[in-house]
DNA sequence: CGCAACATAGACCGAATGGTCTAGATCGGG
DNA sequence: CCCGATCTAGACCATTCGGTCTATGTTGCG
C-alpha cells in the first residue's frame, strides 16, 4: 500500500494512511457508472481499498459520500468549463470548441454522461435537500455560459437583442441533454446534430 | 409465459380478473418518480393491489416489467407528440405550443421527468439491450419531430438551408434536459428560457 | 357439476443491502 | 517506549431484495 500524505493545508491530527480525495474519486466513478441506487457500499469500499470502517468515519453515510462526490464532480465540471469558455480570442469560438468537445466526449464507448444528469433522474423535489444541491450545482453552470455569452456581446459577437440568460440555459440544457443520450447511444452524427443546431442560434452577429 | 402487450393471435380466453394495463401503469408511475433500482417489488405489487404470483406470471421479471413499462410509456408520449404536432395550420405553430406545453408540465410541483430520460440514466451501452431499446424510443421522438420540420418546409415555414434533422436532434435533446432538470427545478423562467432560446433556431429568416 | 385457469395472501428462500463493531496490526509524537 | 489514533480485515446485524412456492379461494365454461 502507497501511503501519500497529501497536505491539505490544514491537517490539524494525525494524517490519513490514503488519501481522502482518491477514494472520492472512486466513489464518485462507480455512483456515475451506475447511478446511487444501483451502486453499492461494498462495492465502493472495494474500489476504495479501505476497511468499511474508515470508509464510514470518512464520509458518514452513502447518502453523505454521494453528496460529497457531486460537490467534487460539479466543482471539477465547472472550473473546467469556466477554464475553456475564459480563454483568451473570440468567446463564442470558445463555446463552440467546449460544445464540439462535449458532443465528441458524450459519445464516447464508455460515457457515462454527466453525473449531475444522472442524480437529477434518481432524486426530485420531493427530496428538498438533493434537489436544492443539484438546482446549485445547475446554475452555476448556466452563470458560467452566461458569463461568456456576457464577454461575447462586449465583443460584439452577439446581438443586442439576444436574451444571453435564455442562451445559457439553452447551453446548459443541451449539454445535460446531449450528455444523457450518450450514454445509450454511441451515434456521433446524433450529438453533432444537436451541437450544430444549438449552435444556430448565436449567429447573426 | 406470455407477457401482456404480446398478441398470441389467439382467442381471449378467460379474462384475467384485474387489468394487465392498468397494472402496468401502476409500475410505469413508481419506476417514473423513483428510478430502476430505487424501486421494490413490493412496492410495485401493493400499488397494483396484486398477488405477488399474479405479478410475476403476467410480468416475468423486474426488468421485463420495466422494459414493458418503457414501451408503455414510449407508445404514450410519442402518440400525443404525433397528435399534437400533426394538427392542422401551422407545423411550427404546432411545435411552439407543444415545447411550451412541455416546458409547462416540466416545472410542475409533481414532475417527474421523462420515464425514457430515468432509464437513460440508470443504463449504458455496456447493457446493449436496454442501451437499444431506449435508442428505439428516442429515434421515434426525433422522427416525429422531424416530420413536423419536414411538413414546415413544405408550408415554406423554414428555409431550404435548415437541416432538419439536427433540429429535430436537438428539440428531442432539449425536451430531454428540460424534463431531466424538471425533476429538480420549478422554476418555470428556467424551461421557459430554455424553450425561448430552442424556437430561435426556427427563425424563417 | 367439475374442471381448469385464474386469483389471492403470505410463507419462504438465498443473497445482498446499509451500517456497526471487534480484533489486531501499524503508525507518529510526547 | 508506550499511548492514542488510525488503519485493515472481516464478523455480525436487521432489513430488504428479487423471486419462488404452497395453500386456498374464485371464476367461467363445457
Amino acid at each position: 500500500m502507497v501511503y501519500i500524505g497529501e497536505d491539505t493545508g490544514m491537517a490539524p491530527g494525525p494524517s490519513k494512511q490514503f488519501d481522502p480525495t482518491e477514494a472520492l474519486e472512486k466513489a464518485m466513478e462507480i455512483f456515475w457508472a451506475k447511478g446511487y441506487a444501483a451502486t453499492g457500499m461494498a462495492e465502493i469500499q472495494a474500489a476504495m481499498g479501505i476497511g468499511r470502517k474508515s470508509l464510514y468515519d470518512t464520509f458518514g453515510s452513502k447518502r453523505a459520500l454521494f453528496i460529497s462526490a457531486l460537490r467534487h464532480y460539479s466543482e471539477a465540471v465547472v472550473a473546467q468549463l469556466r477554464q475553456e469558455l475564459g480563454r483568451a480570442g473570440s468567446p463564442l469560438g470558445n463555446v463552440r470548441r467546449t460544445m464540439g468537445r462535449i458532443a465528441r466526449s458524450s459519445c464516447e464507448p464508455g460515457s457515462r454522461g454527466c453525473l449531475l444528469g444522472v442524480a437529477m433522474a434518481q432524486f426530485r423535489k420531493d427530496d428538498p435537500e438533493m434537489a436544492g444541491i443539484l438546482r446549485g450545482h445547475m446554475k452555476q453552470i448556466e452563470d458560467v455560459f452566461h458569463e461568456a455569452f456576457r464577454r461575447a456581446r462586449q465583443a460584439g459577437e452577439l446581438r443586442d437583442g439576444v436574451n444571453l440568460r435564455d442562451l445559457a440555459r439553452l447551453f446548459m440544457s443541451t449539454q445535460q441533454g446531449m450528455a444523457l443520450i450518450g450514454r445509450v447511444s454511441g451515434r456521433k452524427d446524433v450529438a453533432v446534430s444537436i451541437v450544430q443546431a444549438a449552435l444556430t442560434t448565436l449567429r447573426a452577429a
